[in-house]
RNA sequence: CGGGGCGUAGCGCAGCUUGGUAGCGCGACGGUUUUGGGUACCGUAGGUCGGAGGUUCGAAUCCUCUCGCCCCGACCA
């Protein structure tokens, strides 16, 4: 992409509304533009993201063997009331009325929808098991929208829900969800920790939150220090295997992580005094196992084995996908902008011209564009009539993890720069070789994505 | 919903106390400058002062009502 054809509207100043960096930084780095309290136009560069963002978990999600679908934002009540929880909702759902005066609202989830889906087409254990899931919108009218992305009433969000025959398969959807998502956070640069959480409306004894640790973080957390040492890489799992699955889970679960809803501080007194962690976290993702809550009220069974109908084993889990980028800002960031983590950054580098107008400088800056894209990779060429100060202060705001610095002094040496943005770290190469270092560093991130 | 604060040009703000018909910086646009970390200079455009009503010869300024936004709290992916 060509800078002087695109949309980025920057901002130089802070907008007085926004008090935590993220929002700050989406705000000036032209990501997203408030319309109303809690809901966001999303512009080209945070519009990037966000289907990064999307794509990976796809990817984690189809990889884990689960089957995308997409259902609508709009709902009726009647599937709602079926549940019970039309009523036990309460002021956060968004009620609407239609011109026939039926009622509908602007779902905040989707157990009731999907377990309709589901009765109406599955009637055999044959079928089982099935994870379905969707990315979506979804509005929850919150008494008071803040910090952004991060906690808007209008969201994207990924839900899944599984459908088992019996508790112990339920479960392991359960583990598997957990493994998937371990993959997913850490695709996008995140470390998010699995911790054991609270019901909440949607129920189950079985629940685990996923938060990011964040100065910013809304929640209160208490951790082992051994957990953050633990990472998923790149350990190949059999998701259909039942132990393998399970051995995750408890080697990340097993150490001490809670949220404040649930944390004792008798059991986090056995944790060694020097590995006792307090700090704060975003909550990024969440996974249930709620057993026949849904199924038995509405009606979702299948013939089993031994021919007897039973309600189907449910469980569902989210993540939040609008909100990671926020989460993902707090987590990278300086004082000059945004660092963006390699695998979900909106532009894999910028070229930065420091002469345009002088022939060969464009000349070199057109190539080393062309060969990048050849390559495979995206670049964000500034070439716009600017100063050069007024490019880097650019580049280093949106947070390109790589900069390409192309000035007449360094070419007639045959050299440009390779400028790591969160290092600061500059080499200096000739511009094939940079180019071919660029491919080097994001080969392992687009194989992951092949992978999938 | 309780508490606090703010709405004046695209953004950040001043002006309001003590009414006299709107200003600064940045940005935008047109030039000059040809630039190695938000350059300098010249010029131009842009505002029903959130909205409605009231007081007054006269309201951004005073009064009443109203809408919106932000922050803290209770609630939440």
């Amino acid at each position: 992409m060509r800078l002087s054809r695109y949309f980025l509207p920057v901002l130089k100043e802070d907008p007085k509304e926004a008090q935590i960096v993220s929002h700050r930084l989406m705000l000036r780095a032209g990501m997203i533009k408030q319309q109303t309290a809690g809901i966001y136009s999303w512009l080209p560069l945070g519009y990037r993201v966000l289907r990064r963002i999307e794509q990976i978990v796809h990817e984690e999600q189809e990889r884990a063997g689960h089957v995308p679908l997409l259902m609508p934002t709009l709902q009726p009540a009647d599937l709602w009331r079926e549940s019970g929880r039309y009523d036990d909702y309460g002021e956060e759902m968004l009620r609407i009325t239609d011109r026939h005066k039926r009622d509908l609202l602007y779902g905040p989830t989707n157990e009731e929808m999907i377990t309709d889906i589901f009765r109406s087409h599955v009637n055999s254990y044959k079928d089982l098991p099935l994870t379905l899931y969707h990315i979506q919108w979804k509005f929850r009218d919150e008494i008071r929208p803040r910090f952004g992305v991060m906690r808007g009433r209008e969201f994207l969000m990924k839900d899944g829900y599984n459908f088992d025959l019996t508790k112990e398969d339920a479960l392991h959807a359960y583990n598997r969800h957990l493994v998937s998502y371990l993959r997913t956070y850490e695709r996008m640069g995140l470390q998010a920790i699995p911790m054991r959480a609270d019901g909440g409306p949607i129920g189950g004894d079985y629940t685990h939150e996923f938060l990011v640790l964040a100065e910013t973080g809304e929640s209160e957390v208490f951790y082992d220090s051994q957990i953050t040492d633990l990472t998923f890489g790149d350990r190949q799992i059999d998701y259909d295997d039942h132990a393998q699955c399970q051995a995750v889970l408890e080697e990340f679960t097993s150490r001490y992580a809670r949220t404040d809803e649930t944390h004792d501080e008798a059991i986090f007194a056995d944790v060694p005094e020097d590995r006792r962690r307090t700090a704060r976290g975003i909550e990024v993702g969440q996974i249930f196992y709620f057993g026949t809550k849904y199924s038995e009220p509405m009606g979702a069974t299948v013939v089993g084995p031994d021919g007897a109908r039973v309600p189907v084993h449910m469980g569902s889990h989210g993540i939040g996908v609008s909100r990671l980028l926020g989460a993902i800002i707090e987590a990278n960031h300086d004082d000059k902008g945004i660092i963006w983590p390699e695998g979900v950054t909106p532009f894999h580098a910028g070229i930065v011209n420091l002469k345009q107008g002088d022939e060969t400088t464009d000349g070199a800056c057109e190539s080393i564009y062309g060969e990048m894209r050849a390559a495979g990779l995206e670049p964000l060429y500034d070439d716009r009539n600017d100063r050069a100060g007024a490019k880097f202060a650019s580049m280093d705001l949106i947070g390109l993890p790589w900069r390409i610095t192309v000035g007449p002094r360094g070419l007639a040496k045959n050299i440009v720069e390779l400028t790591n943005r969160r290092s600061g770290d500059s080499i200096e190469l000739s511009p094939q070789d940079a180019v071919a270092r660029l491919v080097e560093i994001y080969r392992p991130i687009l194989q992951a994505s092949a992978r999938a």
